[in-house]
DNA sequence: ACAAGTAGGTTTCTAATGGTAACTATGTTT
DNA sequence: AAACATAGTTACCATTAGAAACCTACTTGT
């Protein structure tokens, strides 16, 4: 006898998914760490090189003009010399940091699981 | 005169980025959408294609055998006819889920900021 | 004076990923 | 017998990511 389908679970037509949505804003290689990295307050390019290393300059250059153009975050040229250039979160870039907060806290667990299973693997 | 660069944020030596290796578990295209659709229990292939419509074919079964091989769900075949195959969560997987809550809760002030914005905008 | 360094990128090339559409095998229903 | 369902696979193309080299303007060290 063949199977039913369940019914949706997330009603399509009405309204876009909100996971995809904020899923879309925070798209991209490693735009969750320069968000995380801005959370503290603002930070220069070769900054944030620095706080995540395996981003190459193409990318985060990429990735900050896309962030930007979402609204997340804003470019501040500074008169020095040489120029630096500051990044910060504008408003919506902060409310994204709780989301952040608990995939980080995902993290935790994720550590403490692999440590669990490293010693229970060694004991057998 | 030449700007000092502010010290590192994280320390990155001592200890892998938990962001990011959280970011990884639930990498790749609709990999979210996926495991926020199983966490209400099991869900068979085509299921989930109707849960997510714009995944294809090719991308839910990638997306699926690399999240059966990060442990964050398990495939099982049922002997219907013909046969149906049943995905759910591990116990890793569940673990996922408040971090997606997180998001989507991030989603909603989305809506709600864009409603607003559209209603400023309207009224310029 | 001249080489090297700093800041914030851009360019080029290659590899991996994603999207579209067509196709498959087995078995059931009409 | 033709059509349909299930759970994918295959071929092809477009986009994205990563590595490494390069660039302009200014400053510092020898």
């Amino acid at each position: 006898m063949p199977l039913k389908m369940r019914k949706n679970r997330s009603p399509k037509p009405p309204e876009p998914c909100l996971l995809t949505e904020c899923m879309q804003v925070i798209a991209g290689a490693w735009a969750p760490n320069v968000i995380w990295s801005l959370r503290a307050g603002p930070r220069r390019f070769s900054e944030l090189k620095v706080d995540i290393p395996p981003v190459s300059s193409k990318v985060l250059s990429a990735r900050l003009s896309e962030l930007e153009e979402r609204g997340v975050l804003l470019r501040h040229v500074r008169p020095t010399s040489p120029p630096s250039v500051e990044y910060e979160l504008t408003d919506l870039g902060e409310e994204l940091i709780p989301a952040l907060e608990a995939i980080v806290e995902v993290g935790h667990k994720l550590k403490a699981r692999r440590g669990y299973h490293a010693v229970a693997e060694a004991a057998e």
